[in-house]
DNA sequence: CGCCCTTTTGAAGAAAATCAAGGGCAGTGG
DNA sequence: CCACTGCCCTTGATTTTCTTCAAAAGGGCG
């Protein structure tokens, strides 16, 4: 059995009765640590197994022809991941570890079985993916203004820290580089530097050394019309 | 009874027995039609029924705090829409009719008993989730090269377009103007005029009045290095 | 023919990439 | 304990890309 407070919160959310959530729970998960900086999982890989990231954050990730990366989503802990194990299409991306991760994985198989006993699974797998796609149309609009985007992907870090409890007192983890934060917007780390000191000049943010800390959250999101309630899943 | 060859066709792709398919043809589809350039879903709604068009293109979009549009998805013909429908979570685009557009609708709670006795029919949604999902990654991962996003959406178009048999010696319906491809690709009408001369200049694209010409496709494909697989449901 | 919408063109300015180099900080090894 | 090294952040100067603004040209349709 695993214990993930988080993925337990979001079946809840997604309407799991406890029943159906202590059954997802006992499913025999297994339990893996991944090396800081490696890949988890490799673009044309045929998935296997879905998993859930227990500690740690994870980036999804594809090459280009000249070599150079966009991520294009981030795992944090509580997160599902590789989702469509169950379906069979090969990956066109990788996920990377962007810090040391444990996770847990689940055979596709076995999920694919139990999403028929169990709706709700079906359901909070369901939930896991649009709010994937959300988050992903929520990149694509905010791309055409930099200082947007940038404030907008710390505001969505910071809520999703916020909901397993990673925030204090404003301040969380914040494992990119601005390179990594280049590379998920579409911008060049030197870029990214200039925004993000303009960010603070404007007392928007603070950050260093892995560390970030947005002290009044709601100038930063008035500032990028930041509206969380793309990160929740639906209500049932 | 609705007759949409590129639906069943999708449903067998992703692997539904003949009995499943018809099975979902005869549900109680009501057909609608929608004048062009009219909303025929918008955000904010709560979702009551799954669709998928008959005839024309649409397009999802969000619109910023400026007024301005993005669009993060086309609809042709065929394509299941408003997939999330059973989920219950509420609308964070909407959904545009880009040309007049005929589509089928089928009610939530009926999609949601249906995927229940028909796995087929749950893998089909999951198929075109993920096909949707996997476009939204390529826009991001093509939008720091206007040329190739230009010309990586144009083989997109056309692709889909030859899936359901609408590209003739390898011309196609695109009813779309640059204005909208600029909002699709987050660049001004202006710019994607310039890009689109480029490509023209080139040799690999010829556009006119609603239509456009690939006469080489293998040659726009190495240019944008496109490569089709994404737009395939997985094989099971 | 005249109107509206879309495409095209030009010129100017803003935004971001690129290139190159310096500085800080943490971990490593002598 | 201190020097060294590697990684990341920062800065400046320059060039390229894209936007903006404005206006003209084409094309379809009543």
């Amino acid at each position: 059995m695993i214990a993930v407070s988080a993925f337990s919160d979001f079946m809840k959310l997604a309407g799991a009765s406890p029943q159906e959530i202590s059954a997802v729970a006992y499913l025999p998960w297994k339990t893996r640590r991944i090396v800081k900086r490696k890949n988890m999982r490799s673009v044309n890989e045929r998935p296997t197994s879905l998993f859930v990231v227990l500690n740690g954050w994870a980036g999804r990730y594809s090459l280009r022809q000249n070599g150079s990366r966009r991520f294009t989503g981030f795992m944090l802990p509580g997160d599902f991941c590789w989702i469509h194990a169950a379906t069979g299409s090969d990956m066109d991306h990788s996920i990377l570890a962007i810090t040391e991760c444990l996770i847990a994985e689940l055979p596709a198989q076995l999920v694919d079985l139990t999403t028929r006993s169990s709706p709700a699974l079906a359901k909070a797998l369901w939930a896991a993916k649009l709010i994937e796609e959300a988050v992903l149309r929520k990149w694509l609009l905010n791309s055409d203004d930099a200082e947007r985007a940038t404030s907008h992907l710390l505001c969505e870090l910071y809520t999703r820290s916020d909901k397993i409890g990673q925030v204090h007192q404003g301040t969380f983890d914040l494992p990119l580089t601005q390179a990594d934060i280049g590379e998920a917007l579409g911008m060049t780390a030197v870029h990214v530097n200039r925004i993000m000191q303009r960010l603070r000049r404007k007392g928007l943010i603070e950050a260093r050394s892995g560390r970030a800390t947005i002290s009044d959250f709601s100038a930063i999101s008035a500032h990028c019309r930041f509206d969380p309630t793309y990160l929740s899943p639906g209500k049932y």
